[in-house]
DNA sequence: ACGGTTTCTTAAGTTAGCTTAAGTTTATTC
DNA sequence: GAATAAACTTAAGCTAACTTAAGAAACCGT
């Protein structure tokens, strides 16, 4: 896909939180970079630390951790518009205990952190919209320990394909079980108990 | 307590992430209203807004949600010179799905949104101090969807003596047990079997 | 189009955690 | 300081979810 249109795409999902300028956009377009990544390559892996914010153009996400027992926990998924990152790590600006890996060839449009901050003081909308963003993560963040809680494995199969409805289909099965918390043989099970 | 000992304790809690300056105090202190709750009084309940910042002076609360089938499950529990609220509601504006009740005989500072939005533009420090309190808010959200699916109940019981030495023993247990995401007759079977 | 790898299914045996119910201890309240 | 309420324990029976293992299906890559 075309420089261009790439950009086009991020301006246009940022406009549907808030309003950028004409100079805010060529402001913002100046510190974005581009990244390609194959087919289970990884983004962030323990130990780096995540120092930009990333946006899918194309293609399909996932963060996950890994347990001392070698188990693997889908945290996020994402595609096509979605942004993709570990948080923590970001935020923080500690090392990241987590993966962060392309299930698809994919597309991303970067954006450094040093620069985003000096940005934030010339274009505050993009600032407005992080905020937004950060905050709609806090709340999915405490709505997902809720759920766990108060559900059981095919309620929570149900909300997840529900809530990504266009990714069920392009994600292996097994890491849709890691993102539920249940094996993958509990969930074939529970999917052939309920057709 | 008298009011001068609180704001003192407050603005100590704020020092030790950013620095208030002598004026800074001053702004601050003129937004800050007092309260007291009673035992199991409620602060917050579905329908309700969370429109203040909500310091603990004096005592113990607790956030919850109460689920279709009338269970309760504990988010977030608190104590002297701690945080609480439902942040989703303060953030959002939007109308809270959550109880946050005291658990003992609380005092509290209370932070308005609006006037503490204002205070943000002239008093940045405070901007900071909030911005690093919402997120280690979201990575302890973060840390605990992690270990409600990699560890069993008696991991997180462990967890939870740790993370909250000093809490534990004022809070019943069935509360413990709610935050766990366990029955309480479970939790009193563990803490029997490993005793 | 074939061979290998990755993913998914099925099923039997097991376990962590739940439900119900009754009894006991610990707090509150008047 | 009794009376009542709230919290905790114990135990039996049950169920959701896990483990292990093996076979079937789908999906690459060359």
């Amino acid at each position: 896909m075309e420089i261009e249109d790439q950009i086009a795409l991020l301006v246009e999902h940022i406009n549907k939180d808030v309003t950028l300028s004409k100079t805010g956009i060529k402001k913002l377009s100046s510190i974005l970079q581009f990244k390609t990544l194959h087919k289970k390559e990884l983004l962030i892996e323990p130990g780096s630390t995540a120092n930009t914010m990333n946006f899918i153009v194309q293609g399909a996400m996932r963060s996950y951790y890994l347990d001392e027992n070698g188990q693997e926990h889908t945290l996020q998924l994402g595609i096509e518009q979605w942004w993709i990152n570990d948080l923590y790590s970001y935020l923080s600006g500690k090392a990241s205990r987590m993966y962060v890996q392309a299930l698809e060839r994919t597309w991303l449009i970067q954006l450094p952190k040093t620069e985003l901050e000096e940005l934030y003081h010339h274009v505050p909308e993009v600032s407005n919209f992080f905020r937004i963003k950060i905050q709609s993560a806090y709340v999915a963040l405490q709505e997902r320990v809720i759920e766990n809680m108060s559900e059981d494995a095919y309620e929570r199969y149900n909300n997840f394909r529900n809530t990504y409805k266009n990714i069920e289909q392009r994600v292996p099965q097994y890491i849709i079980a890691s993102y539920l918390g249940v094996t993958p043989e509990f969930l074939s099970y529970l999917r052939k108990k309920h057709s």
